[in-house]
DNA sequence: CTAAAGCCTCCTCTGTAGGGGAGAGTCAAG
DNA sequence: CTTGACTCTCCCCTACAGAGGAGGCTTTAG
């Protein structure tokens, strides 16, 4: 019945080492321990480790991740928390591309600004003048 | 006509920490040191802080911010170089917006399936039907 | 019975750019 | 001469999700 933490490991594929690190972290604990102190985990453990990587990978975090588990522990429902946690994350998510768009925007006109200059006319008083420290 | 690190620091609006730290690191070296061991920058210090900064600002990490110095100290033009970098730089920032434009489209589209579920149906085997363990 | 494989805890390390603080030496002004 | 500001080196800490390994039990197969 009970799986020790090997088996739910290559059941789940992943590796030992995250599966303990989950119980630390208290997203995924052990149901119980064995007499010798061996973690032991049902069939349910396999679900809620897919539940980690699904939400994981839409960039919750295991914090966040830990706080919904414990909700649902805890006999609540914790959609409205998630619901509010997708929000917020998808806002940073825009508020960072946009970011990163700006930049790539730079760098490009960066590099096309370095390919009209002549490299031989390069400055020896600058570090490299591709590079603007707009002084 | 030497200045201290407290005045380099002020001058350039950073923290004595950082400056030492850039030391560290070898991008921006002390020009010498005086006797009692006091790290001791004249005025191009300034410009080549300016520089750190501009190219960090461009997204360049320390390290590589250290090589393209190297080259230059060496009495090479790092414009190629640069010019590789930022291209380089360039393509990946391309990728990793994708990768969150794609992440932050799943998240709405979570959302927006969230808003049509009704958490008092939610079943309780799963620790939250918002995020689909796909399965 | 014994060796191998599995499991335990605890510790350190990864990358990035520094921040915080201890303990000690140095420099300028009063 | 002393006090306070400045500087030095050295060490630990931050976030994130584990990976790697040491040293020591436990379990299982032959």
């Amino acid at each position: 019945m009970a799986m020790r933490i090997g088996e739910l490991a290559e059941r789940a594929g992943t590796s030992v080492k995250t599966i303990r690190y989950y119980d630390r972290i208290g997203v995924l604990k052990a149901e119980e321990r064995s007499e010798s102190g061996y973690r032991l985990y049902g069939e349910d453990a396999l679900d809620r480790y897919r539940f980690v990587r699904a939400a994981q990978a839409v960039g919750l975090r295991l914090g966040e991740i830990r706080e919904i588990i414990a909700l649902r522990d805890r006999g609540e429902t914790p959609c409205g928390f998630v619901v509010d946690l997708i929000g917020r994350r998808a806002a940073e998510l825009d508020a960072r591309i946009a970011e990163l768009a700006a930049l790539r925007d730079e760098l490009r006109s960066l590099d096309r600004r370095a390919r009209r200059l002549d490299p031989r006319r390069c400055d020896p008083r600058l570090v490299c003048h591709v590079i603007d420290q707009g002084a």
